[in-house]
DNA sequence: ACAAATTTAGACAGGCTTGTCCAATTCGTC
DNA sequence: GACGAATTGGACAAGCCTGTCTAAATTTGT
């Protein structure tokens, strides 16, 4: 038998794990059918609990939906600064280093679930719910692209980029390595593996291209004195 | 009698203006609500007609929806291609002439109604879908995508771009170009026609150092060669 | 094992939407 | 002006969905 000290702190645990699996579902269902679409008895059952011990938990659709955009936004947001620690701030191999750190930004913070769900909500009911994702818009682009633009700041003052505005050049480089993707992210797909290296791969060859500095591009550099 | 004396009161539409009105404002409904949330009732509302003239013309919700996507789909291929058409194939000012394309793409083509519109019906319909996006890609994108890696392959023949693979620079164009403005579009929001010309310029920037060749950035090159 | 809390299935009312039908009206055209 | 086609407004049935309620079954803590 275990001490009694706790006895008001956590709720039993299936109490819990029932809400986690009801968001789940909820999630999925809202990101397949729409907000209007979605339908709570097909939440319930995706969730394996009755519709009752959604209303239960959630109290009714919109907060529901809310309980939801919450979720997704905060595991993202905790994903993404993950990542961004993981930058290469002493690289050996730039370029290399550049292109793993985009797989992985891309690999667990663009592609995985989460984050092609909260990409389709804001999208289809961004400007139904104008707080609650100008909230995400805050915590999540907003200080992202700021943590980033830091690290590229630092690089370029180590000497290993020439960057003139770090917040332009943060911004540009996850458009460069997100561009062959775009059409697999409109219709909601999941991109391959390879595919997800392969466009970090061409768009940090373009990035290092555009604002390598002489250090870090020997090549083109001899290239270009030579002519 | 009823001649020019009620320029006050709604002109009177023909047949086929009508049909193109229910478009239209189905289009808006469509894009406002999603699928499920759009409702016929409003659709007529907002189109000036009664209920029973959208049933008439389209039969139900959801070949309506196909004609709406259909319109957007014809409509935008044909603006991008006339945009197209204005690539600057001999340009003076490389740079400066890359920029004024790239506004007149975004300003005409993505940020317009119909660019909106129909990106937002396909992130949020698309996969319920398949066949009508599937027609989409082929025509759009992938048409579009050819067509503009055809322009750089030939600003390349000629020397004013140093380009391995044109289909990636045509994708890695677009990209850097609406760099600046991907929080907007998620949020359903149109830019400022300020915004448009500053993602321009920047992403404009970045392209021509990275693909620039030597004779179209003299002052790049003799930065380089100075150091 | 017992008592409290939670979950379940099902029924239910109320509201909304789609799609049809119809009679009256208006429009286009001759 | 007259005729046929299109349009309108409204009523209508059928279906679906939300959110509530209940009584029974199950799970949890002690």
């Amino acid at each position: 038998m275990k001490l009694g000290v706790s006895p008001d702190t956590f709720p039993p645990r299936s109490h819990e794990a029932k809400r986690i699996s009801v968001v789940d579902a909820a999630a999925s269902v809202f990101c397949r059918e729409g907000y209007a679409g979605a339908n709570i008895d097909l939440i319930a059952a995706e969730a394996g609990v009755s519709r009752q011990t959604v209303y239960n938990h959630h109290g009714d659709k919109e907060k529901l939906f809310m309980a939801v955009v919450r979720d997704l936004t905060e595991r993202c947001n905790a994903g993404i600064f993950a990542t961004i620690a993981t930058f290469p701030d002493q690289p050996i191999d730039l370029e290399a280093d550049l292109v793993a750190f985009a797989v992985r930004m891309n690999r667990n913070c663009i592609c995985n679930r989460d984050g092609r769900f909260l990409r389709k909500l804001i999208q289809a009911e961004g400007e139904r719910y104008p707080e609650l994702f100008a909230e995400w818009r805050e915590q999540g682009p907003g200080r992202t692209w700021s943590a980033l633009a830091a690290r590229f700041a630092r690089l370029a003052h180590a000497g290993h980029l020439s960057v003139d505005d770090p917040d332009v050049a943060a911004r540009q480089f996850l458009a460069l390595v997100n561009a062959e993707l775009q059409i697999t992210f409109m219709l909601g797909g999941t991109p391959t593996d390879e595919e997800v290296v392969r466009s970090a791969t061409t768009g940090v060859g373009t990035f290092v291209r555009a604002f390598g500095s002489l250090k870090t591009t020997p090549v083109r550099q001899a290239a270009l004195a030579h002519a």
